[in-house]
RNA sequence: GCCGCCUUAGCUCAGUUGGUUAGAGCGCUAGAAUGUGGAUCUAGAGGUCCCCCGUUCAAUUCGGGGAGGCGGUACCA
């Protein structure tokens, strides 16, 4: 036998931008969950799950020039050599689950899904490789209402949430916006378009002199690193600038309007005034969106911003965006730039991709994860409310059988519990094991019990209480905080009647 | 991907201008106290000083390369 041969142990790691989740995380983000749910349910919703691998075509994501998949995307490949993929959102997987039940739906249709979703991309503060999204959709609605429907559950939702009126809005905008002026400017080349969008995209985090390089020739960051612009000349730039610049509508439709005195428009094709589809996109915003928000109330969580234009190129009308309005910090205590919390946008095209048939639709998406570490960061999370289970004490092997009655009794009273399951031999490490675990109460029945016919209920939140003020250990022993004797027959009436557990049961029905 | 900072005990972190035995606090284990959680006291366990290569009589310390973490930036469906 070698014995200086260690074996070769195997490094307990995780893999980066994954995590495990602790109890409380659990609990926080369920809790989380379920308010978001009841929000999308009362506005008519209803749920619907897709796995989490589908075929790498049906989720769009081939390299262009290449049978590979996209490299954001965690993908393998089946048996029969096909590609499969993660899903890295659950828009694409909605718009497939469309597509193949077309018949069978019934439109418009409303639907709700949360769940896992992967990117295989550097992750970064609330930025995960795994992580939840809770999405809102409907399919099959054509008109602005239904976005402003869309734009008025994500504020409820917030508020739902625990995020006051105020310390979020809701950015709305319209795609055709942007997409009119670039085209008024000349701007056509799609490579280029989408530069101008990303650019845009940083507004609230390089201010408007850092957009202006983006759009232009470029910028260099702090750590010295050059971003190339979208190449812009000096008058396109401002032209991008003022639109985006111009915050609310009235201003907007003035800087408009001069956008076409200075391009003279688009001409259209026999050399006459082109339709412009900023105005459009004016006309949808004035005499449909805003309307609608006025009258139900919203007009002060959704705001109309004209520098939202969210990262995606398939978004084709209204795109809406939530921000967290206060100031994220770390561990540490360094703000943290943070972005938005959620977002989405009308799609009309999504769907088409495997029908052949325009198929409106419009939705959003909340990520669970990054709003949860937000909340988590500000410790704004509800705290755990759930005690942790009443522990039994075994003082004499013999009589487990009865000591599991008793837990048995407890449970179904609904009351947490269980025997300890550790060694008995030492009876301070059951009540060290309790105390540890935060356990409201522990039992014991040992023989001295047993003959008097009663047990002993420590109430071990009114013995950690008490401890405070005890610094000796025999006065801890003699005075045993806490504890007092009752008939075995009272069992659940006295640890239901312990205020922690009490609580609990009251507001667990 | 690029830039910056970081990596020493389970955790948070000292420290070594290159030297023999690398420390603290907290936590953990045991005992004081064998039927009583806390507090206190005593003792103990726990380390490849991230990894590899190089320089050196000697590297946790210096140099090169790599990995991991944090932050920024790019990409972000």
């Amino acid at each position: 036998m070698a014995k200086n041969k260690k074996p070769q142990k195997v490094k307990a790691r995780l893999i980066r931008g994954f995590n495990d989740r602790s109890s409380s995380d659990i609990r926080a983000t369920d809790e989380m969950m379920d308010k978001i749910r009841s929000v999308f349910e009362l506005y008519g919703f209803d749920p619907i799950e897709t796995p989490f691998l589908e075929y790498t075509d049906a989720l769009g994501k081939f390299l262009p020039d290449s049978d590979r998949p996209n490299e954001g995307v965690f993908s393998l490949q089946d048996e029969d050599e096909q590609w499969l993929s993660m899903r890295y959102d659950l828009t694409a997987p909605l718009a497939r689950h469309v597509a193949q039940n077309f018949n069978q739906i019934n439109m418009p249709y409303r639907t709700f899904r949360s769940g896992w979703v992967f990117r295989n991309e550097k992750p970064g503060p609330g930025r995960f490789r795994q992580f939840m999204q809770f999405d809102a959709d409907i399919v099959g609605a054509p008109s602005v209402s239904a976005d402003a429907e869309m734009c008025m559950m994500m504020a409820d939702t917030m508020e739902a949430l625990g995020i006051k009126r105020g310390d979020y809005v809701i950015r709305v905008n319209n795609r055709k916006v942007l997409d009119g002026v670039l085209q008024a400017i000349g701007v056509t080349e799609e490579g280029q378009k989408l530069s101008v969008l990303r650019a845009i995209d940083k507004l609230d985090k390089f201010g408007v002199e850092g957009v202006r390089l983006l759009l232009g020739e470029g910028r260099k960051d702090e750590s010295g690193d050059f971003t190339k612009g979208a190449g812009l000349d000096r008058a396109q730039c401002s032209a991008v600038l003022k639109v985006v610049g111009s915050g609310a509508i009235p201003k907007l439709k003035e800087v408009l309007d001069q956008v076409t005195l200075d391009t003279g428009g688009v001409p259209d094709e026999w050399g006459g005034m082109g339709h412009l589809l900023y105005d459009d996109a004016v006309f949808e915003i004035t005499e449909e969106l805003e309307p609608l928000l006025n009258s139900a109330g919203y007009s002060d969580r959704i705001k109309i911003d004209p520098s939202c234009v969210r990262g995606l190129e398939y978004y084709t009308g209204m795109v809406y965006e939530a921000e967290l309005l206060f100031d994220v910090t770390n561990e540490k205590g360094d703000n943290v730039v943070f972005g938005s919390v959620g977002g989405g946008g009308r799609y009309d095209g999504l769907i088409k991709r495997f029908t052949g048939q325009a198929v409106p639709a419009t939705g959003f998406s909340i990520g669970v994860s990054r709003l949860m570490s937000a909340l988590k960061n500000l410790n704004r999370l509800d705290e755990n409310a759930m005690p942790a289970p009443v522990v039994v004490c075994v003082m004499d092997k013999s009589r487990i059988s009865e000591y599991q009655k008793m837990v048995g009794e407890l449970r179904s009273a609904g009351i947490r519990a269980e025997m300890y399951q550790g060694n008995p031999k030492n009876f301070g490490k059951q009540l060290q094991y309790a105390d540890r675990r935060n356990s409201p109460a522990a039992i014991i029945d040992g023989s001295d019990e047993f003959e008097k016919e009663i047990i002993q209920i420590k109430d071990l939140v009114a013995g950690k209480q008490a401890s405070k003020n005890i610094k000796d250990n025999e006065t801890w022993k003699e005075q045993r905080p806490g504890q007092f004797e009752c008939k075995r027959d009272d069992l659940v009436e006295k640890i239901s009647a312990l205020p922690a557990i009490k609580a609990w049961l009251n507001s667990n029905g």
